[in-house]
DNA sequence: ATCAAAAACTAATAAGTGTTAGTTTTGTAA
DNA sequence: TTACAAAACTAACACTTATTAGTTTTTGAT
């Protein structure tokens, strides 16, 4: 019975998050009521209460999983012996795909973390600094190593990120590129630049 | 009177424009409100609606004020007699720059335009994609002169687009790089790329 | 069929929303 | 000083918000 019981919250919860995280998305996470909400799961608003704590609940759920599926990532990478080039390669094709593949969480945590209630928020915000620092490291090392361009190390990074970042604009276009050929194309374009020689 | 008049509505209009672009920026649009704005402005709520039509009125102010500088701007770029390089890095330099000298109002321009009421809506995203397909034409004669290197040209404009965009992430580290640095380094790292040769 | 728990429901609450109406204060031209 | 309009104020409205309390229905194992 507990096995059943926790089996059935841990589905209908999934449910919820991934209903919230689709709703989050399109509305904002201020403009999204509880009721809405409900009506996307098929309910009245007060018995989401018997799976969830509260909206803000929600969002800290959605922002942390994400959170810790990229840190859980750079684990990875610093791990492995490939070179510079690799190790960056391979962090900006995982924001690419996380990007494509998780689309409404990934937004979520990307737009709405300013509604996490303190100390969530400090929280959060720590967890993204240090990913940062660790990319960042990655890209100094690789300077030292004369594999990277000696460019300041934060602006690349920042320029990075924001780059796989704004494929939130993409989806709209699915048409244009296939999801392949794009995440190609804008490795390389980050690796090598948009001028020809 | 009357010259004095509207001399002093525009005047204290701008006042509450330029409060509401920093609050729809730090809060957001839905969860700013009126009253938080009033106590920005120093006022009482109901005194803001001798100045303003409506909260919505002061969305599409802040929006297609943006919207028309950015038009305004590739206007420009068009008809110059450069090459494609200059244009491109003329585009990025100004999104650049527009980011960092008006960054509440490009912020609420780039992140709340969801709220615009419709047809406000489908207008400014029209005017938006217009602007893409410019910029997009832009880079596709650049590959036909092989000034560019041949990649897909809407995923080069994508990533140019965001990666300006994430300046948005910069206010808060201005210790690390200096404005100038900054604007340098990224033109640099799009255009030329992050591997060395 | 019985019984208990899980999960749905209705009703209600206290707080906050944008905005309007109506009134008073402020500032300036005559 | 008078007169008038601009702009502030208070009070209020109609509505929506997240959430709780209390009750009924559904579910599934014995």
């Amino acid at each position: 019975m507990a096995k059943i019981r926790s089996e059935k919250n841990f589905s209908k919860k999934e449910v919820i998050l991934k209903s919230a995280a689709e709703l989050f998305r399109a509305k904002g996470f201020s403009a999204a009521s509880m009721r809405n909400l409900a009506d996307a799961v098929g309910v009245e608003a007060p018995s989401l209460y018997n799976h969830i704590g509260s909206k803000s609940q929600l969002l800290q759920d959605i922002c942390f999983r994400m959170a810790n599926c990229y840190t859980a990532h750079i684990d990875e990478v610093e791990l492995l012996n490939h070179g510079t080039v690799a190790k960056i390669e391979s962090i900006l094709r995982f924001h690419i795909e996380m990007m494509l593949l998780q689309f409404d969480e990934v937004f979520v945590a990307n737009h709405e973390w300013k509604y996490l209630p303190e100390p969530m928020l400090s929280n959060f915000l720590n967890q993204r600094r240090s990913y940062e620092k660790r990319f960042i490291a990655i890209v100094e090392a690789g300077i030292k190593k004369k594999e990277i361009k000696k460019v300041n190390a934060y602006t690349t990074v920042l320029t990075c990120l924001s780059a796989v970042r704004g494929l939130e604009f993409w989806q709209r276009n699915k048409k244009n590129v296939s999801a392949a050929q794009l995440e190609d194309d804008m490795v390389a374009i980050l690796l090598h630049g948009i001028i020809k020689n």
